[in-house]
Formats: structure tokens, C-alpha cells, sequence
RNA sequence: CGGGGUGUAGCGCAGUUGGCUAGCGCACCGUGUUUGGGACGCGGGGGUCGGCGGUUCGAGUCCGCCCACCCCGACCA
């Protein structure tokens, strides 16, 4: 429950996003820099993003396991690109038990090393392909700068590990993710993304290509927001995952990785939220329906409640709270719930008992406007519809938004402007040189190639050479 | 790691040139009146003043060292 006003996210869009955390008791900071407290009511959106990404990957034949949470050092270090993106920032256990170990264990960062160990025991032939993997875990880099959600020290994900017997193979299942994880979050978060290409600069250490999700935030600024991995056989040749081939000759496994961590949250907190709190998407909520009763005294709550009662039983369909709260008014209620970003708010008082009616507020719309002055009868079948129609004006309103900060450009002054406020989609020849001076004159980075583009001419929007492609490029968290 | 800032009740803060039993707002507990957009009265509980050491008759206040966190930078899937 909270008092004060949030800051709007116009003036200090930065204190709007910690306060609101905060405040809608999704985390809290933990005694250890730059890790957070998951509460329950944030605990649970995570646990709905899990239960859609977890569906949707058994709907495709992987399985869940768990491997250790501590790899020994000198996995870290058989692939060479891996160590060296990852070293700086590994938590290392030195001593167990009173004693200092022989060799030091790393605090799982990623796990493609300890389970591209296993997959090596595992996989002799090509009938053991492919393996389809996944865990859900929690992994630990030792960030310099963190934010809730966005960046910690320790953060929840899942990670899905798998190896195929052809680059062909490897490649489908990479696509295939990034596919799977556009459609859980346009379906089920309504935040819009963009499917694309990571440049070399920006791909994950140790793989042949990165394609990331890319979503843009109320602030103009990118997010990404999920990755999926071809990793060729550089982990198969580093662990010795290899296997006899239909034609009995031994040939290395073709691998990748994926994952959608907890930063999502943050996606859905900066993709809808406004200046009254959350909003969050209705398939994801954790409460999609409160219902506040209202009654001015004794009488009126006899007769209020058992008319609430009974709804609730009826829509048992749906997440739904009762704010029986006798301590706080019904307005502080309204601000609460609509702080926590709750879909619907249905208000039921005296008056409705008489008319056999109710009062439902949509979180998206401010004031009398979202207000709608419903019959009880058929009353789920009408929430139903009133939750999809939530969640495609979510999305809209997001896409809208995107689509109007985003600008074409072939002029690198104009180029500066754009990535002030938005993002550039702009030629770009390749060159990490260019990448690099841009992202030094303008803080923006390249944030994918998006793969529904076709092939064309252009001229590099920096050095002016010629380019095939257009990147996006913008600040990013 | 560099620059800056802050540590006093759960949160936000005040506490003057060192001086009485360390205060205020919100939150919390009890109670009564309230309740369709953030209610109010009355009565309560809660503190090793970040830590250690020093100066002093006396330290939240002055000095030294340490620790933690925040912001900016460097860094970063």
C-alpha cells in the first residue's frame, strides 16, 4: 500500500520506473548490491511468463531439467570467445567447507559450458539427436551497474540447450525460438517486438549469430527483451559433443541456446505502464479482476457482500481479488489497484444490487471514460470479451507508439536527432569501425537487423560505403 | 576503479555555536465516526543516531579510520 504520488514518467521517467516497482510491491532491494527481492505480487507475473514460455516449449518437444549452479573454471575457459566475454564478470567460489578448493567453481553465468559436458557423455550417435533442453534457473553475472529487473546481479530465466546433427537443423531451432518468443510476447504481454539479427559486436560470446526480440520502452529507449543463439559447433568442438553420422563417420553436433529472463518484467512495467502505475497485459496479470464492494454502512454491506460472494464464485474463470479491506476507503482502493496495474476494477454497490448491475473500470482508459455500466447477466462471457479487447488496445497502443518513434534516415546529422527520441533505422555497411564511432558520438548501438527486410541499396549512414541492410540503432538499457 | 552524495524509528526528514528524557510527517497498533476516486478524531507502541576509535565534565553534533548504499563516469548480452 502506498501513500505518495509516483513521479510522472514524463519528468523522471528513471525514478518513475524504481519508485513503481516499489510501491506496486513487485521487489524490493536486498541487502547485497545490485540484487533484488522478487515479492509475491512480482513473483507471480513471472510464474504466469513461465507457465506461457514453459507451454509453448513443451508444445515443441523440449523437456525441462536442472544442471549445478557451479561449473568448474576450466570449462569456462575451453572456448575461447565465452571466457573472454564472460570473465569479467563471473562470481567464483574459492572455498568450500572450510577449505580452499583445488579448483575454483564459477557461479553458473550461462550454462552452455557445464551442459555441452554433459551432452558430450550423452550423445554417441545420431539417434541420440537431437537433445531439446531447457532449464529454468537462476544465473549470476557481476554487473557494474544494475537496475531492478533490467540488469542484476543474480537474475531468474530459463535457458533452453540444444544440439541437432545438422547446421541446417541448428539453425531451424534458433529461428524457430526467436519465432515461439515473438508470439509469447505479442500474445501474451502485448508488447510489440522486433525479430532480428544481432551485429557481430553485439552477438552473444561464443556463437556464430545472436537473433534478439527488441522492444522499445515508453522512454523511446530499446530493451532486449529475449536472444536465441546459433552456436555452430564452436561449444561441440570445445566439449567434445560428437556423434557417428548416418554414414558412420564422426562428426561434431551442431548447438544452440535461448533465453527470456526476468528482465521481461521490466519490458512489461516500461512497454504500458503510465503515470498512475502498472498496466498490466490481462493474460499475465497475476489479479486480472478485482472487485471493490462499496457500502456506507451496516445495511448496505448486508446486502453488498453476498452479492460479491456470489460473483466471485461465478468468475472463478479468471484471477480474481476481492478488496474486502474494512480500513481503507473505496477511492484509496481504486488509486491502489490501478497503481498494481490490475485490468479490471468491477464496483459493486447498493445501487447495483438494486438494478442487477455493476460498474467496470478499465485500467487503460483514465476516469468516467473507461467506466462501463454492465448487467449481471452473462457477466463472464462479457469480461471475456472486455479482456481481449484490453489486450489488443495494449498492443495497439504500444505499437502506435513504436511506429511513431521510429524514423527512416540516410543523414547521419539527422541520424543524431532521431536516436535522441527514438530509434534510427538506418543503412549500415557492417563495418564494427562505424558501429563503434557511432555508438561513441551518439550512445546509440545497433540493435538488430530485422528479418523481414529485404535486400537493397544503400549507402552506409556513416562512412557513406555501400550497404544492403538497415539496422535499427538506439539507446538501449 | 575515479568523481560526487547520503547514512537519525518501516519510509521520508529535522535536530542551530557540543548541553536536559532525540523530535516531526507518513506508515503501524487500539478505538469511535466514516466509506461510489487517495477520510477524520482521540489514545498508543516503536531508536545500539551506519561501525570502531579519539577529543570533552558532556558527542546525533567535533576529529580520524572503516563500512554500506545512491548518482555520474569507465565497464557490460
Amino acid at each position: 500500500m502506498s501513500e505518495e504520488k509516483l513521479p510522472k514518467q514524463s519528468e523522471n521517467f528513471s525514478e518513475w520506473y524504481n519508485q513503481l516497482i516499489q510501491k506496486a510491491e513487485l521487489a524490493d532491494y536486498a541487502p547485497v548490491r545490485g540484487c533484488m527481492v522478487v515479492r509475491p505480487y512480482g513473483w507471480a507475473l513471472w510464474e504466469n511468463i513461465q507457465k506461457a514460455l514453459d507451454g509453448r516449449f513443451k508444445e515443441t518437444g523440449h523437456v525441462n531439467a536442472a544442471f549445478p549452479m557451479f561449473i568448474p573454471m576450466s570449462f569456462l575457459e575451453k572456448e575461447k570467445e565465452h571466457v573472454e566475454g564472460f570473465s569479467p564478470e563471473l562470481a567464483i567460489v574459492t572455498i568450500g567447507g572450510g577449505q580452499t578448493l583445488e579448483e575454483p567453481l564459477v557461479v553458473r553465468p550461462t550454462s552452455e559450458t557445464i551442459i555441452g559436458h554433459m551432452y558430450s557423455k550423452w550423445v554417441q550417435s545420431y539417434r541420440d539427436l537431437p537433445i531439446l533442453i531447457n532449464q529454468w534457473a537462476n544465473v549470476v553475472r557481476w554487473e557494474m551497474r544494475t537496475r531492478m529487473f533490467l540488469r542484476t546481479l543474480e537474475f531468474y530465466w530459463q535457458e533452453g540447450h540444444t544440439a541437432h546433427e545438422t547446421a541446417e537443423e541448428a539453425e531451424e531451432e534458433t529461428l524457430k525460438i526467436l519465432d515461439l518468443y515473438t508470439d509469447f510476447a505479442v500474445n501474451e504481454a502485448a508488447v510489440p517486438v522486433i525479430p532480428g539479427i544481432k551485429s557481430e559486436a553485439e552477438k552473444f560470446a561464443g556463437a556464430n549469430r545472436s537473433y534478439t526480440i527488441e522492444a522499445m520502452m515508453r522512454d523511446t529507449k530499446a530493451l532486449q527483451s529475449g536472444t536465441s543463439h546459433n552456436l555452430g559447433q564452436n561449444f561441440a568442438k570445445a566439449f567434445d559433443i560428437t556423434y557417428l553420422d548416418r554414414n558412420n563417420e564422426l562428426q561434431y553436433a551442431w548447438t544452440t541456446s535461448w533465453g527470456v529472463s526476468t528482465r521481461f518484467v521490466g519490458a512489461i512495467i516500461m512497454s504500458h505502464g503510465d503515470d498512475q502505475g502498472l498496466i498490466l497485459p490481462p493474460r499475465l496479470a497475476p489479479i486480472q479482476i478485482v472487485i471493490v464492494p462499496i457500502y456506507k454502512n451496516e445495511e448496505a454491506k448486508q446486502k453488498v457482500m453476498p452479492v460479491v460472494k456470489q460473483l466471485e464464485k461465478q468468475l472463478k474463470q479468471f484471477r480474481i481479488k476481492v478488496d474486502d479491506r474494512e480500513n481503507v476507503t473505496p477511492g484509496f482502493k481504486f488509486n491502489d489497484w490501478e497503481l498494481r496495474g490490475v485490468p479490471l476494477r468491477i464496483e459493486i454497490g447498493p445501487r447495483d444490487v438494486e438494478n442487477n448491475s455493476l460498474v467496470v473500470a478499465q485500467r487503460d482508459i483514465p476516469g468516467k471514460e473507461g467506466k462501463l455500466f454492465l448487467s449481471m447477466d452473462h457477466i463472464a462471457d462479457q469480461l471475456t470479451t472486455i479482456l481481449d479487447d484490453f489486450h489488443n488496445r495494449l498492443l495497439q497502443r504500444a505499437t502506435d507508439f513504436r511506429d511513431s518513434h521510429i524514423h527512416k534516415t540516410d543523414n547521419y546529422e539527422e541520424f543524431k536527432n532521431i536516436v535522441q527520441q527514438g530509434w534510427a533505422y538506418a543503412y549500415w555497411c557492417g563495418n564494427a569501425a562505424c558501429e563503434a564511432a557511432i555508438k561513441d558520438e551518439t550512445k546509440a548501438t545497433t540493435r538488430c537487423r530485422p528479418l523481414d527486410q529485404e535486400k537493397s541499396e544503400g549507402k552506409c549512414v556513416y562512412c557513406g560505403e555501400s550497404a544492403e541492410y538497415r539496422t535499427y540503432f538506439a539507446k538501449a538499457y
